[in-house]
DNA sequence: ACAAAAGTGTTTTTCCTACACCCATGG
DNA sequence: CCATGGGTGTAGGAAAAACACTTTTGT
């Protein structure tokens, strides 16, 4: 790394979240509705800029991500997701924001924070096939974020994190299902998973159903691969993963 | 994302850059000595600060990717890796470095620019296993910048990238062993490379060879994705897939 | 008994692995 | 003709896809 120019001017850093859920059978997204300008009133990434000179990245992530859903951060699956800083993104001034990918349990309650007027889930259909109208670029940090989520899927045991702390493997499969919009086999999805080691721990305990045959539950074990993967059916990669210039 | 706190301490915003290509029988990466304090006379990823306000990020990255590599960035690959921004991470004030992963041809010749005081390809082997220091926190961008392009082998065609305009199947494969530091059945590599719609095209040309039969030369193709995937022999994926909080 | 959902077995196909073997050239 | 590397054929196994079938509950 060369010598600074000290004499650039002041750039600020933001951190933006994109926090992933499944409820409703939906595969939704934590917006809020910003109550300031620019773009007042718009669906936004929740998110916010550094507290102090001398916070992390990953510490003012995981305070934005405690403070958004309520969660404790250092028990949820959260990681860099990339970063944006197009000069004309914001047009206050330059601002380069540093976005993270979060996934958790729909049982938590998105919250309203700082300039944000209202938070809550967004299916992430109406983000990605609508034609609503973002804050900044975020339809953009949008789209990577949910590719990004559903490729996780394909070689990691994140689904689970979705999940309750007691699921059904049907459970699980409508996670996939949900995410990637796709059909999945119930009888093929079973032994896969119920195969791969360390995935799945059995409790013992059943579901209790209203018809039908109960369905056993488990927990998540300590197996954070998936290997081999669950690979998507057939559609081909998006381009996301070319990334040629 | 929330209104800013204009009162934040000026953070300086760098672009650091992970170039790797395969060369002599070894993968290498772009380092340069760095020629001033802090760290003077230690290798460093080769990098700097935004020339302008209105300069983006990746705008950066190619300028410095054409300036270090004398080569022409619209036509590599080059993508983002990942941004480090600890506080502590440059003792002179707070600088984030949004890092930028490329592959270049083997011929290409490192150009030491700014403040470096000289630009050579370094066997990354030297890096990873040997305790050289290194500037800043590079030593750990370059440990996911190389899992990240040994991954990338695994369902991209970019391993090309590293080849001569015309190669061989055996290039490729050795690029493959060298890049993985695994060894690969050339029989079975032949088949699957060749096999794969639009990843080589046929010149029709040939090697003139020092003994053996002559090999086939090739261009690459069109396609991008490798599909089904290239998998590396049995070693389970690293942690580095994993980053849970 | 029947519907409904869970879970198992079986077959087909695809793809990876391993390795035998043939091909084309230089000396 | 033989050494050297390029390229093809084939057999076995792991795993995905497709789907018939059995199990276990509520009504």
């Amino acid at each position: 790394m060369p010598e600074a120019p000290w004499t650039i001017p002041s750039i600020a850093i933001a951190v933006d979240l994109a926090v992933f859920t499944v409820m409703d059978g939906m595969f939704q997204i934590m917006l809020v509705e910003r109550g300031v300008e620019p773009y007042r009133g718009l669906p936004a990434l929740p998110g916010g800029f550094l507290h102090d000179a001398g916070e992390s990245l990953d510490a003012a992530a995981a305070r934005e991500l405690a403070e958004e859903t309520g969660l404790d951060a250092s028990r949820l699956h959260w990681e860099q997701l990339g970063t944006y800083g197009e000069p004309d993104r914001d047009p206050r001034q330059r601002v380069v924001t540093v976005c993270y990918l979060a996934f958790v349990v729909g049982t938590a309650t998105p919250q309203a924070g700082g300039d944000a007027r209202a938070a809550s889930w967004v299916p992430t259909s109406t983000i990605l096939k609508g034609d609503t109208q973002l804050a900044f670029d975020h339809r953009q940090i949008i789209d990577a974020a949910v590719e990004r989520a559903r490729s996780k899927l394909e070689y990691t045991t994140l689904a689970a994190t979705f999940c309750d702390p007691e699921f059904t493997v049907t459970d699980l499969r409508q996670v996939y299902e949900i995410v990637w919009d796709e059909h999945l086999d119930p009888r093929n999805f079973h032994r896969k998973v119920t195969g791969v080691t360390d995935f799945l721990v059995p409790t013992g305990r059943q579901t209790v159903r209203h018809g039908g045959r109960p369905a056993a539950l488990f927990r998540r074990g300590s197996a954070h691969l998936l290997h081999p993967a669950m690979l998507r059916p057939c559609p081909p990669r998006p381009a996301s993963a070319i990334q040629t210039s």
